[in-house]
DNA sequence: AAAGCAATTTGCTTTCGATCAAGGCAAATT
DNA sequence: AATTTGCCTTGATCGAAAGCAAATTGCTTT
């Protein structure tokens, strides 16, 4: 019982994706039908246009979603972080490879029992569909970014966007909240791969800014934000 | 009484968001709260962060959607050409402008009125959350396109697309299947905010196709592809 | 602590697309 | 008819990012 609570805590409280609009008997429900998975990271959740049998809220961990080539040319599409929704409810494909990045705790809900579930509770499927509608704003957002910023615009966006990231979920190891600090959960390879860059570039970008002292580097994954104006000059802003 | 029967086949018919999986009656009452509306190109519908007070089927013509960064630098982040579906439902707000991009006519229904009814009819905004998710997946395709194509598999992938839209909306002038011919909605200057090239680079990959004799041109806008295998060759094929 | 190995950085060269600058063409204006 | 205007094309040059090849760093494993 007290572990059945636990689990709500875990999944209801941090899934602001499905969860958000729901009264607590309705969580319940949903708790009802959830089942935990553990993935370690390079575990491929979806391969392209195969079936996937369950929906997932992430409770920790991040997944990647991607599209691919002939030649191999890859673009990452789309981040989760913890308390993100995996899946496509009524769909039974989707278009792209989603693959964990580091290692994943996921709360699942079998696809058929969802989806009745999702019927059934008012309003849950109108959650969702904001949700997707954000979704679709953040993809646009980033046709912006991939289409018409420069490769220093690039790197200072997304380290911006993954600090942000990291401490609405409560992950910044940090004192000062004008200096984050948090470990990238992407390699190089992984930050090209979402900025439409090459690793290389990547990595020069990365070395500017840290001998304009913008940010600092402990190891190749640990990065503190030091002169957060300066780093959001180095983005750009938008306007219209 | 016959035209308000013509309203509705301009309206029903030809607008799969809204109206694919509604009954007759169901299509009467979007009917009944119905206008049209004529836009002449570059009108502004909606300017960035503005509130938006209709929805909207698009009947004809073509509307961009666009951010724009601080030093004017433009991405078009989506296109919407006949019987796409214009707002978001119980949305004050949208990130980014839409603007009419050749001769438009609307058919709008009143933003609080269409919002009852979406919320009155069963299965309605299930079908627009589904719209939304293809939408999703359109933007996702357009952020390969953006950060791994080089300029010629993107001019070439966006005539195909093009195509694509015009004929499933019958506006193909052709007689054979295979050498489609139509009018180019969109100027160079669009296609290569859509593109994220520039204006020249576009003219040049245009140029290109055209010496090659995969694509003939009479003057700017009228484009017939000679040539499908090779086009969709200059496109590069999607696997993963 | 040293070895092994993958990930990252760095230097150098190349290339693709941007930028700059004319020039062409057709429709609109006078 | 002559001029202006907007849009597109073409050529020449430039520059940012890609590509390639070491060198270096940071983990793991022993």
């Amino acid at each position: 019982m007290a572990e059945h609570l636990l689990r709500c805590e875990s999944c209801s409280v941090r899934h602001r994706a499905v969860c958000g609009a729901l009264e607590h008997a309705e969580i319940e429900r949903l708790n009802a039908i959830a089942h935990h998975k553990l993935l370690p990271p390079g575990h491929v959740i979806l391969h392209d246009n195969a079936e996937m049998h369950y929906f997932a809220n992430i409770v920790s961990g991040v997944v990647k979603l991607t599209k691919t080539l002939a030649d191999g040319r890859q673009q990452i599409v789309g981040l989760q972080f913890a308390s993100d929704f995996l899946g496509r409810p009524f769909r039974a494909q989707s278009p792209y490879t989603a693959e964990t990045v580091t290692d994943v705790h996921l709360c699942t809900y079998d696809k058929g029992k969802f989806e009745r579930l999702v019927k059934d509770i008012d309003g849950f499927e109108h959650r969702l569909f904001q949700h997707t509608l954000d979704e679709l704003d953040s993809a646009r957002e980033w046709m912006l970014l991939l289409g018409r910023k420069s490769a220093g615009e690039k790197v200072a966006s997304f380290l911006l966007m993954v600090a942000r990231r990291m401490e609405t979920i409560g992950c910044k190891a940090s004192d000062d909240p004008n200096r984050p600090r948090f470990n990238l959960p992407l390699s190089r390879a992984e930050i090209a791969d979402f900025l439409g860059l090459t690793i290389e570039t990547v990595s020069r970008q990365i070395s500017r800014l840290k001998v304009d002292k913008i940010i600092g580097l402990e190891g190749n994954r640990t990065i503190s934000i030091l002169d957060m104006r300066r780093l959001m000059a180095a983005m750009e802003q938008e306007r219209d």
